[in-house]
This record gives C-alpha cells, structure tokens and sequence, in this order.
DNA sequence: AGTTTCGGCGCC
DNA sequence: AAAGGGCGCCGAAACT
C-alpha cells in the first residue's frame, strides 16, 4: 500500500514527520526524529514525501546516501496553482499560502540565492521560510482541494507530480555531476585557440584573427567590441547596423572572414575556456545546478556554468568513465509532435504517428517533398512566424492541417487579448499586466515596465511590457514548448524509476535531450528504457493518442561522437 | 566603485 | 535570405 508522509526538517537537523491519509490530512500522530535523513532512510514503505522544498531537503538525504522514491514539493505546486488561478505573482512560500488560507498578512518571498561557481545545493543554508508540520500539511490539504478546482483536475495531479519528480531528477543530477575530461577539454582548447599568454590575455589565435581583422580594415580594430567594428566598416563604406554574424556574414571585404572566425573562437574563449573549466570541473565532473521548471513554459534551467549552452565543439570533453558508455538520446521533432498531440489534428496526428522524420512526412503532403519548407514552416507556426516566405508556407500548413494551426493560432490571439493560455497539464502563461495596456500602446503611450515577480521565479523578459503581437507570438510558443515541457518531466520520471534498479544513472537534460552515464553491459536496457519511457509518458500525458515520440539513440564513450 | 543593461552568441 | 519562441553567460557600456 503507497504511503504518504508529510517532513519537515527542524532547526536542530531533526525532523517533525506524520502520516497522511488519503485526503491529505493527518492520519497520525506528528513524530519528531533526532536525525533527517535516518527518519526517511528508516521508512522505505513510504512511497511520497511531502515536504515544502526538495531544494531544502533532498541535498541533505542524498547527502548521505538516502533517495526517495516520490516526493511533493508544497512551494512548486503553490506556483503551479497560483500560475493556473490566475494570480501569477503573487507569493509562493508556504509561508504565505497560509497567510491566505487564514487571512493575515501575507509574507513576500525570501530573495533568491545567487549561484556560485562550483557550489553545491546549499547543505546548510535552509532556503525559505519553514513551518510546522501541521501548518504544512494545512496548507498541503487545501492545496489538494485546489486541485480538485482546475480546469482538469487529473492533470493539475499529474502537473504537480511530475514536477516534484522532475526536481528529484534535478537535484540527484546536480549531486552526480556530468562526467568531464579535463584533459581532453584542454587539448579542443589548445587546438582551436592555442597557446595562452601569460596576464590572461587574449591566447595566440585570437591574437593572430583580431590583427588580421585590423590589417583588412588598415587599421586597428578590437573585434570584440560593436561599436569599434560598426565604425570600421562605416570608414569602409559599408553601413552596418549591428555585428551579429547574419548581417556581416553577406558583407563582402576581407575583414569578414577572420572576424567571424574571431567570434566564434571568442565566445568559446570567454564562456568555456580555461577559467570555465577552473571554475566548473572538479573531480571529473561538470556540475552546473539543474533547476527544474525553472522557466515560465517549464523549462529547465541552469544555474551557473551554462550546462544548456555547452557549445558542440566542447562537448568532445564530455567522456564517460572506464568500462561505461554515455547513452545519449534525442527526442525525434518533439514540438510537432506534441502539436499533433495536443491540437488532435488528423493529418498531423498521422504524420506523427510514424516514428519516421516528421518534416518529410509533412512535405511529402503540403510541400511537393521540399523537406526545408516543410520544417520552417512547422516551426515558424509554432514560433509566431509574421514574415518571408513563411507566411506563404503557414498558409500551405493551414491548408493541410487546420487544426493544428489553429490550436496555436487560438493562443495566440488568447495571450494578444491578454487571456490565460495553458499546457495540456495546465502550467499557465503570465498574462498580460492589464487590459488598459493595449489601449495604452495603441495611443503611442510608453507602457512601463511591469513589477517583476517577487517570488524570485522568472517572467518572460519583458513580457508584460511587451507589445500585444509580442504576447501573441509568446503565447503560441508558450503551448507548444511548454506542453512538451509537461511530457519531458513525465519522461524523466519513468526513465528514473527504471535507473533506479540498476548503477545508471541520469547525468544531463537538456530540453528533448537526456544523457544516461551507465556500465557498457547496461547500455542496450538503458536504450530500452527510454523508448518505454517516452511512451509511458505520452500515455500518462495526452491520454489515448497514435502519436509516437521515437527518438534517436547513441551509445557512446564521448558526447561528441553521439551526432 | 559597484550595479544594471546591452550586444552578441551558445544551446534547444 | 531572414524573421519568429525559450533560456544563460560574458565583457563592455551605461548607469548610479
């Protein structure tokens, strides 16, 4: 029988704990434990944790070595429900949901800890405000009802769920750490850069592109400022209104070749070069921090070190250890595919029920076989496309798949209109600041910007202060990327149930990427699994659904030879 | 001098 | 060819 447990760590490094019956409430008496992790470790027979942050407490469990095997995490689904009743914003600790429930003031939430390159979850610097066990479970109780309120009730269940399961990935995967050579990393420096000097200058190949840079343009010229390289080509005749690589890359003089070159090998200088590596890499693993849901479609983010931006040159760095593989997977055209999924359109509910490429199949039926228009055409109707050809393509993708077009056409008239638009889970967008805003930017009036949340958790930049076309294009995105977000943490937790029986383990995600560090002799399971995993996930997400979410498999002893 | 914003680019 | 979604990171520039 599955076991609920609410947990509450105390000042002293103890733990208050009580039972849970089916309706959420006390089922027995509080408990108090000298020792955190010895009163979890000591109840294997309870199956999901209660607690208010996996933040504060799963670091210290697997500190020493104690998982669990499902958890709520009281302060995530706080957002999620906030999020989906619309009051966006307002504050999420605990803390404060029970202020609401009894009406006193309600506490703002503490301000974020800021990253440090190297650090670990803070062990012993509780985040938040902590409460009582029966305050939590209080304010765990109407949660639960809060549930019952959704639009979907089951699937506001499973949003929470997999969420709190996707921070028990997150926070195992920030424990293990990505498998990095240093050595190796190293070597891709020295051979694309080559050597440093010393002072921590620029190293010899960008030396050598910024003084070919300068003597193309006849005199000196820092490529790694704009302005300096906007006013070189200006002296050349040649009106430039930014650097970015698309509007020089046309540009014909001999400056361009070396410039671009310098920029690429800069970025890698600059983001992960030496002092990355000092910075990030200890005993043979990268470990940024994983944060999951960290952004409003629920996305993962990371804190510190880049680990979603690791440039592909430098993933030949990431080497599994001896005697094991790297099984890197790859989710096949997954926003079509949730497209499909979530607009029920027939034809691309077909076309994804095929576990061949998506872009061809949609070609094949709207784009006489031209495989290029078909993918921009896909992905400029899930990105908002306005312009170009794409219009010309949308109107072909209409044609062939109109519900699919409108699904997100709808929302993004919903997010211009300043609606409430969801997942298929019901993860919620942030609306828009307020009606008066269009009227206001439609006089011309500067619309300013917007109170940031203060609870520390990330709006869409700007968004608030956007244009109402902007929040359209937003919002269309927001159900698509944010949908396949819901399927992800569904499939990260069925792939992690499955790792759990054996030594591989989860070290890296990445979107509609996911990376098993396992032994050689566990490789072909691990393969397995995922693909179990993907369609438990679809089942458990979208319901009875032809389509398939296929992906692509590479066992490996270096990330860089997965592709 | 310290903090915030900007420009550019890495990934999906 | 180029415009559209989400992020993080860095140094420089622009601010206080």
């Amino acid at each position: 029988m599955a076991e609920r447990w609410a947990l509450a760590p105390a000042e002293d490094g103890g733990a208050e704990l009580a039972p849970l019956g089916p309706d959420g409430l006390l089922a027995g008496p509080v408990l108090r434990e000298a020792d955190l992790a010895s009163a979890v470790r000591g109840r294997p027979e309870v199956s999901r944790w209660v607690w208010r942050s996996t933040a504060e407490v799963y670091p210290r469990l697997l500190a020493t070595g104690v998982r669990v095997e499902r958890c709520y995490d009281v302060e995530d689904a706080e957002t999620l429900l906030l999020g989906h009743e619309g009051r966006y914003g307002e504050p999420h600790s605990a803390a404060a949901s029970l202020a609401r429930l009894r009406g006193g003031p309600v506490p703002p939430d503490p301000p974020q800890r800021p990253a440090a390159p190297g650090a670990q979850s803070p062990l012993f610097e509780p985040e938040g405000v902590r409460l009582p066990l029966t305050d939590l479970v209080e304010v765990y109780t109407e949660q639960q009802r809060r549930h019952d309120r959704a639009g979907h009730p089951e699937r506001m269940r499973l949003l929470t769920a997999a969420e709190s399961a996707g921070m028990l990935v997150a926070a195992e995967m920030n424990r293990v750490g990505l498998p990095w050579s240093a050595e190796v990393h190293r070597e891709v420096l020295h051979g694309l850069l080559g050597e440093r000097y010393a002072g921590g200058g620029e190293p010899r190949r960008l030396a050598e592109l910024a003084d070919e840079v300068s003597a193309a343009f006849g005199r000196r010229v820092r490529p790694d400022l704009p302005a300096d390289v906007v006013k070189a080509f200006a002296q050349a005749g040649i009106r430039i209104t930014s650097t970015r690589r698309w509007e020089i890359e046309s540009i014909d003089h001999p400056a361009v070749k070396p410039l671009i070159e310098y920029k690429k090998l800069y970025r890698v200088w600059v983001a992960h070069g030496w002092s990355w590596l000092q910075d990030w890499v200890r005993d043979g693993r990268f470990r940024p921090e994983f944060l999951a849901g960290g952004t409003v479609t629920g996305r993962w983010v990371t804190n510190g070190g880049g680990a979603l931006q690791i440039p592909k040159v430098i993933r030949r760095a990431v080497v599994a250890d001896p005697g094991w593989r790297l099984v890197v997977a790859d989710a096949d055209q997954m926003e079509p595919r949730v497209l499909a999924a979530i607009s029920r359109d027939p034809g691309l509910m077909e076309v994804a029920g095929r576990e061949t490429d998506l872009y061809q199949s949609v070609s094949d039926r709207a784009f006489s076989g031209d495989r290029d228009q078909a993918k921009l055409a896909v992905l400029g109707a899930v990105y908002g496309q306005t312009s170009g050809d794409g219009l010309k393509n949308l109107a072909a993708l209409r044609r062939r798949f109109p519900r699919a077009v409108a699904y997100v056409d709808d929302a993004a008239r919903a997010g211009e209109e300043g609606r409430l638009v969801r997942t298929w889970l019901g993860r919620t967008c942030p609306p828009a600041a307020g009606a008066t805003q269009d009227a206001a930017e439609e006089a011309g009036i500067p619309v300013g910007e917007d109170e940031a949340g203060t609870d520390g958790r990330p709006w869409a930049p700007g968004y608030a202060s956007t244009s109402s076309r902007a929040r359209g294009r937003f919002a269309r995105n927001f159900v698509v990327q944010g949908s396949a977000a819901d399927w992800t943490l569904l499939l990260l937790a069925a792939l992690r149930r499955t790792c759990a029986d054996m030594a591989a383990e989860l070290v890296f995600f990445q979107h509609d990427e996911v990376i098993v560090h396992c032994p050689e002799e566990e490789a072909d399971t691990v393969v397995a699994a995922i693909r179990e995993a993907a369609e438990l996930a679809a089942r458990l997400t979208f319901g009875e659904t032809p389509v398939r979410f296929p992906f692509t498999t590479a066992v490996v002893e270096c990330y860089a030879d997965a592709k």
